[in-house]
DNA sequence: ACATGTGAACTGCTTCACAGCG
DNA sequence: CGCTGTGAAGCAGTTCACATGT
């Protein structure tokens, strides 16, 4: 059963995305059972959640053993869709496109990148590994011809949310975007956001509020 | 006044970032004053939740008026701890540390690179605009004498976690890792992740439980 | 009149603690 | 006996609604 019993939160499906890296790494040791406490540790959780987000879809433990790491992986990977592979756009070939093109991870996580586009003349026609790159012109035929289902948008801030509303209008449903502004779209459009800004700034605020090692002692 | 005047959640501090993002927009365009419900809109929240994220640490808007944009983009900066520059290091200056590298936002926000490291003996001399690759061997030295705050971790996971130990063995107390692996550090150590691999998972996942426009009816 | 600032109500996620089962 | 699966309790973040101030 993957029928989730009940709402699920975003929290949960990051997490059971989380308990699957650490769950690959201990499959790739050989390890055969895990305990709810070692994949809480290693996943920077508690056992307690390791427990309530599984159990949101079924029942993949024994008790007084612990999981199954073969057998936990492949209902994960079922549950988050990872069975099957998507067809993923890249929009915008620049250092960050090129950078995710090359993530090894995408590919063996079934994220295949089937189309690419940019601006930039001098890229367009290039082939990187098999795939050529279009004008961003053309961006709603490729996307039609390629059947993509899920875009990456790798542009900057001020043609997102046009490129965006591109992109929505050929039927693609979900966005993954790496600028630092928040898109508009229409509900049944799920966007995820990449912001690395935001996480230094997190880091910033975090160091201005924690002095060093306290000084008033 | 930019105390807090209760415990922060790390949810408004990443709004305040958004907020400042779209501040600066409105900046740009010469608008002189807005609104929560406007600055909620462009931030993809609500009024309520902007004027509580903002009250927590003080009052800077006006009745029956809105906020004043660039008080309340200098406000927020002070908060953030964006009003001081960030001594960054970068760790890896493969495809996703070159990216980080020409990151334009980086240097705008504040966050100055001044060292950068890598493993490949190829790599190490070259100038990266006017800062020397480094060899990794280095690393604890380059932080020292760099007097190094943050630290980007742009190495493969299996690295990381070595990586990040030496790192924080020279007194860096925030870590921003780009690796899907959960890193294991100190209490008083500060560690964000960026982790594209989960957040495409969390788009199959929704993609997979929203099936396009319902087919039942 | 209008939009902020905020206590109070609400919602939902996390933690606890233990019953259930291998 | 050990570890899972889960109702119940606890807590944090969000939304509501209005008093406050310009």
């Amino acid at each position: 059963m993957t029928e989730p019993s009940r709402k699920v939160s975003e929290s949960t499906v990051r997490r059971l995305s989380l308990y699957l890296w650490v769950l690959e790494e201990l499959g790739e040791a050989e390890v055969a059972t895990v305990s709810s406490e070692e994949l809480a540790h290693q996943g920077g959780t508690t056992a307690a959640q390791v427990r309530k987000d599984l159990s949101i879809f079924g029942s993949f433990g024994k008790r007084g053993l612990g999981y199954s790491v073969p057998l936990l992986s492949r209902e994960i990977r079922k549950i988050l869709g990872l069975s099957r592979t998507w067809r993923v756009a890249l929009v915008g070939a620049g250092r960050i496109g090129a950078a995710l093109f090359e993530y090894p991870n995408f590919r063996d996580r079934g994220f295949e990148i089937v189309a690419v586009v940019d601006t930039d003349a001098r890229k367009v026609g290039r082939l990187w590994d098999g795939v050529r790159i279009r004008h961003a012109s053309e961006l709603e035929d490729v996307l039609r011809e390629s059947e993509v289902e899920i875009a990456i948008l790798a542009v900057p801030g001020r043609a997102v949310q046009e490129v965006a509303e591109r992109v929505v209008s050929v039927g693609v449903k979900a966005l993954l975007n790496f600028a630092p502004v928040q898109l508009r779209v229409p509900e049944d459009v799920v966007v995820n956001h990449v912001n690395m800004a935001v996480e230094l700034e997190a880091l910033s605020y975090a160091l201005m509020n924690h002095p060093r090692e306290d000084s008033s002692a």
